[in-house]
DNA sequence: ATCGTTCTAGAATATTCGTCA
DNA sequence: GTGACGAATATTCTAGAACGA
């Protein structure tokens, strides 16, 4: 016990202890040199300590004494408890420092009333035993520790302290239980973050790469442009083809931007969370990109066309291409169908137009529509009636939304998902703070 | 007790009372004079009595702080226990030498019992309680003596229930000690996980500065092409009509983003906030593609107009889509129709203006089946039945979606993938909400 | 006190407690011993021993390492015996002289076996717990005493066991009131994690948006630049160049992503679902990145083509590298073949017209089913019911899936690697998911 | 009526002793 | 003779209870 009372000295009164010096380190290193202590103090400092209830000189005499009564002690009553030994032995001379096995007062104290020494004067500590007297150690067998009442042997009869009631000890249980369940998710959800920081790690990492990519290209095309600007008489030839190609472009565009609009602008009233955007911006970019990559194509391919016709076959490769490794999403197909048709120049699509189409890409829905619609449909209000009423958004925009609708039905169902990564939200969270607030039972009435 | 703890030192730790002192009535003289004792024992002595636990600095220090924490204490506990308010200003001062109305060290033990306080160092009088924070007063109000449990007030109610087996007690022990263990663990992973995102912030920070210095070197780019490009002869033609034809875009634009507004706004549940930055990044990126439309129109219509200045009309054409592009919603599609159709150079498309364009692109499904079901089938049928009912190989976007249904039933399945990240969907969320308000079973009978 | 003054010195072998010397307090002639120790062990290891509270001056030094033992132990097991925490301690340093409050030997040995120590060497004193591990604190909560074994006194009463005393109750009660706290603010710091997590999306999203958009401005210069370009001199310059280059570069995409497609795909577990969301993302990143090149490749080999037919071969190596580049899947692998049997040039493609077109372009699903259309449809019914069944089709779609499982198998992958951050790792949470497995109390008995 | 003080007891752990296989 | 253990005692910490302000 460290910073308490490593020394201390005891003071016994007439017939019990009588008082006692509790020291913490500091008094200890105050008293460990009870040498010099006594040579500065002098006489007079020991008498003023004396008279605080200090006996210096017993202390300072104590370790004859105390031999003495060790071997007094140890004759008269060997089957005495030692305890009861100790304490005579201390009564014995009046005054006896004695080092049990701690240097706890209160241990001491606790020993004394385990063998039924009561504190006799409130205003002092002394504790009495009928049968601990001085001069009559033959007594000291009439003192017995008290302790044979094992009260919990006897649990039924120790009404005292409620048995747990099955109540609560189900509710102890219940309590545990949720709590290790409740743990448990808490886990788990760590667990999940875990993966989603994975997940971002990887995001980041194809971010990177795709960089890199990106200013390699970028690169290239630097140097290729620097290459190929050094020709002379190439910005002049390309005017007239150019021209054509860009009106029909700006159309393009326009759609391209409509799109956009619609697209990327929900932005602010999303109602959704977090999923929402993702999914969103997740289309519309693939959306614009494909936008981009149709008028690209479109030009690439149209132009070509109309000055070098036999080019036609690569523009077609190079559709195809494109196709197939860009579109994940519709849009690219229809933009495909209408490039290609252009391109097509007099093969077999010419041949047949409705048809040829489709065998030609058929992939994908649109194209192959397109096609079909390409036909000389006689009576076409019907379709542009069911067409500007039903799905009108037929084009990039049609598709636009469905993507979206498919993002919002997805969020609707997936609530936890996007946003979910909130798995709580404020209203789940008040929510459950609430519920835990209700935990204490006592609130539950 | 005289000459037992008449006062003593309570040196409390970061969180809870850690140490104290006991003096004896010669401790007391020599701690009385605290300053004094500074002067007497200098660093020797004092790092001495560190080194043994006691804070000496706080002893030394004391009284400044003691003033302060007087005020706090006294003001945020006036209803408090004054054992409590006494006990937390001792504790708040770090060193706060009181005596209380007895001189008994067993007496304010037990007072410390009685509140809750526990002996945590074995070894030491180190007595805590998780509510005795230095710093936070307020918690000294969870503090509540222990003693409403009047085992004799209902001394026969209670024998029904089954007593609670060693067993059964020792294993609820160690249900809550392992709980506490695996909490403690719990933080640890938090604490990790807030390290993994600095970490990742920092990465995101470096891609973004990247980034930015790419689209500065393509900014260069684009205007590097632009103006070699911009050949003499082209660029002295293109003058006027680019002037008009871009003050219309630019309009158009401006009605774009008008209802980028207006429907952005809309979105019903816009009770997020999240989005908001999204919709400014949307603008910054709309601001880049300014960018680079411009650049594109530039050429687009600087070169053709060069040539071909009849354009005209078509521009008007695009802008009256433009206005009807704005639209995400059906209309859309007649706008898609309108740009198709000034692309369909001279072919067809001029024949039928209305009908040409949906083929061209209707790209998505709906407007594939309408074509289709409109264009005379062939023999096709049999292709087209598949095709259109089982749409198996339908398009990318078929796929696409395909995909993302399964993605969504994955969803389902596997909380934990996407959406996984959020442990608790709403069932889970529900289910802790419904376990949590268990939680007190036994009350709530 | 018998064998109070004796020393000695335990020395113990690697798991336990391995030296400790006793001392008594009459040893406080201390200075014949210590003189004799000092000479033997050294300085260092005298005023080790000293400063264990026999000789007061040591106190010094002592404390600091004394006293983080203590914290050590005490912070994994508050709770613990003393003696497992002294034990454990001592055990920690190797040589810990520590002193009981007895100095019997075989008083510490009894301790030992009431802790369930047993002698491991019968020729040293050696005793083992299975439990007793250095450096794994953490398992001493499963050392208890063994006492409750009163079984022959009191036999029949005790067969209830004692009954949870208030005290008892009281404790379990507010442990668990302090957990329930304690996970609470647990869930809001999750809580805050996922804000945070919120952000990064975003960030990560914006940056994304960013980069596509840059990419199609690059796209945009890449045809328009390529347009330029496409002047009859210039193309015929740069062909031989980029062919070459174009080709290596293919060559080693195929390799690296069918690499990749192989390696990441068979990861057997695929059981997570969060990483797939980033892989759809991923997928699609990568697959406009492969647009982007397809442009790039195409004007690069196209543009020369245009003066130079024979180009063709590098038309189809190309389609080659996108195909590899996108399946992961079995799917793709046929699609793969198909593709790479016509790279083979001019061989056994030509020999089989329905293959060749695939070989051309193939890259796409669409794409594929267009030439395969195109091709005189004999006996096309094989291939489109195939086509339309198992749409094989492959293309983005595949890719996309192929990148999910390139995800999900990363996440089984990295699992362990990330661990260090994660607490657990699959062995902790085996064990954790242990622990709280035999949480239960039900599963004791 | 609650809180503080005091004294004693309960309960768990620690120490010692002795026995038994 | 050793090693494990029962049992008694000792020590420690906390609680019960009485009493007074």
């Amino acid at each position: 016990m460290r910073g308490f009372d490593r020394s201390w000295i005891w003071l016994l009164g007439k017939q019990f202890v009588v008082g006692f010096l509790l020291c913490c380190d500091q008094c200890l290193q105050f008293l460990s040199n009870l040498t010099l202590l006594r040579i500065i103090l002098d006489d007079s400092v020991v008498s003023a300590l004396r008279t605080k209830g200090f006996f210096v000189d017993s202390v300072l005499e104590s370790e004859k004494i105390l031999e003495f009564a060790m071997d007094e002690a140890q004759g008269s009553s060997n089957s005495l408890p030692p305890f009861l030994a100790k304490t005579y032995e201390m009564f014995a001379r009046d005054l006896l420092p004695r080092f049990f096995k701690h240097s706890n007062f209160s241990s001491f104290i606790r020993q004394l009333n385990t063998y039924g020494f009561r504190k006799v004067d409130p205003e002092q500590w002394e504790f009495a035993n009928e049968d601990f007297i001085r001069g009559q150690p033959q007594l000291l067998k009439n003192i017995h520790r008290r302790k044979p009442v094992h009260s919990h042997s006897t649990p039924n009869l120790q009404v005292q302290g409620s048995p747990l009631t099955d109540l609560e000890r189900q509710s102890l249980k219940d309590d545990i239980e949720r709590l290790k369940n409740e743990k448990e998710m808490l886990i788990l959800e760590l667990k999940s973050h875990d993966q989603e920081r994975k997940g971002f790690e990887l995001q980041m990492q194809l971010l990177k790469e795709r960089f890199q990519n990106m200013e390699q290209k970028q690169q290239k095309m630097v140097s290729l442009v620097a290459r190929t600007l050094q020709k002379p008489g190439i910005a002049s030839n390309l005017g007239s083809q150019l021209e054509t190609h860009n009106r029909k472009r700006r159309l393009q565009r326009i759609d391209y931007f409509y799109d956009e609009a619609n697209i990327e602008d929900n932005p602010i009233g999303t109602s959704q969370t977090v999923a929402r955007d993702n999914a969103e911006s997740t289309s519309s970019n693939m959306e614009q990109l494909d936008h981009l990559d149709s008028s690209l194509r479109f030009w690439e391919n149209v132009i070509p066309s109309a000055a070098q016709p036999y080019i036609q076959p690569n523009s077609r490769l190079e559709l195809d291409e494109s196709t197939s490794c860009e579109d994940s999403l519709p849009v690219s197909c229809i933009q495909l169908n209408v490039d290609i048709r252009p391109k097509s120049p007099g093969i077999d699509m010419n041949s047949e137009p409705t048809v040829v189409p489709a065998p030609e890409v058929v992939p994908s829905k649109e194209a192959v529509v397109a096609n079909a619609a390409s036909v000389p449909t006689g009576a076409n209000d019907m379709f542009w009636e069911q067409f500007l009423t039903e799905n009108p958004g037929a084009t990039e925009n049609q598709e636009v939304q469905s993507e979206r609708k498919d993002t919002d039905s997805r969020k609707n169902e997936n609530k936890p998902v996007e946003p979910g990564r909130f798995w709580w939200n404020m209203r789940n969270v008040n929510s459950l703070a609430e519920q835990m607030g209700h935990l204490t039972p006592a609130e539950r009435t």
